[in-house]
DNA sequence: TTCCTTTTTAGAAACATTCTAATCTATTGA
DNA sequence: TCAATAGATTAGAATGTTTCTAAAAAGGAA
């Protein structure tokens, strides 16, 4: 239970640098430096919700000099790769879970911030029959919160 | 019932110039031509989902002259006042929807485009307790669907 | 009408994101 | 080990949506 294509939220690959690099392998993308650092930032650390920006402002701080272009290529070829999902939220920004499993989400309106909710808490009842000639992509459930008014 | 403060769907207010001009001036907002002409657009059609480029170029086609700026100050001026509800589905571009009662959504991802859920056919079962502080703003339920594969 | 406030506007600015094309790097296989 | 090549990174330009600015126009009250 060290390794799986899953993430359920431990954080089971834990800074392992060999595992890191075979979770980037298993993608069929290199293992440059940038990737590494990105990886050990998103895989490392149990579930995250990050924006570009955020992961860029990390990265950096952590030593490791990377382009925002570089950081929008990895987190996109990590998602179209599973590794990551992309939540919308905010239609100002979008937003990237290392939580790859069905799940749900709060979302903190006043600071910005995602929180998992897990499919096994949450159900939705009484989808209506899809139109003709489509398929569900997913189901996306978002209680936005505001701070308690009182 | 030929006016209220909610919106079912139903076209109740039928391009009546009257009736528009009440629900503007309701909002504490001056009926200018160009409110009405976005109002007639926005709230004589139906329950109706729109960006606003979309609406910008329906004006411009209806022969009012408006400018974009116009479109995104009023759009956010009836939201404020209720007779709009933002819809997030796309990182890229908001959506304005003339149904604001409370109900969910099918989201076309190839087209761009929103469907109601009318909320008496989908239930959300098993919200966790909010967290300390929170109440709920709102619950955003998303059925994202693409194009049936086979 | 006059006065005051709200509204509209063009254009600039802001912001997140994507693109471009040049440079650099990882990998492969001779 | 090295050269060749495919993939990756980069700075900076470009894009698209949305917001801002400051000035002109229009609505409404008296």
């Amino acid at each position: 239970m060290t390794d799986q294509k899953t993430n359920t939220g431990a954080d089971f690959s834990r800074t392992d640098p060999a595992a890191l690099e075979d979770r980037i392998r298993s993608a069929a993308l290199r293992p440059t430096r940038q990737r590494l650092a990105l990886a050990e930032l998103l895989f490392s650390n149990g579930n995250r919700h990050l924006t570009a920006e955020k992961l860029h402002s990390e990265v950096l701080h952590s030593g490791v000099k990377i382009s925002l272009a570089t950081i929008y290529n990895n987190l996109h070829q990590f998602t179209a790769a599973g590794l990551l999902r992309e939540v919308v939220v905010d239609s100002s920004k979008s937003y990237f879970d290392t939580n790859v499993t069905p799940h749900h989400h709060f979302f903190h309106e006043d600071e910005g911030r995602l929180q998992d909710i897990e499919s096994s808490e949450l159900t939705v009842l009484g989808i209506p029959n899809l139109p003709a000639g489509t398929a569900i992509s997913s189901i996306d459930v978002i209680v936005r919160l505001s701070k308690q008014s009182s």
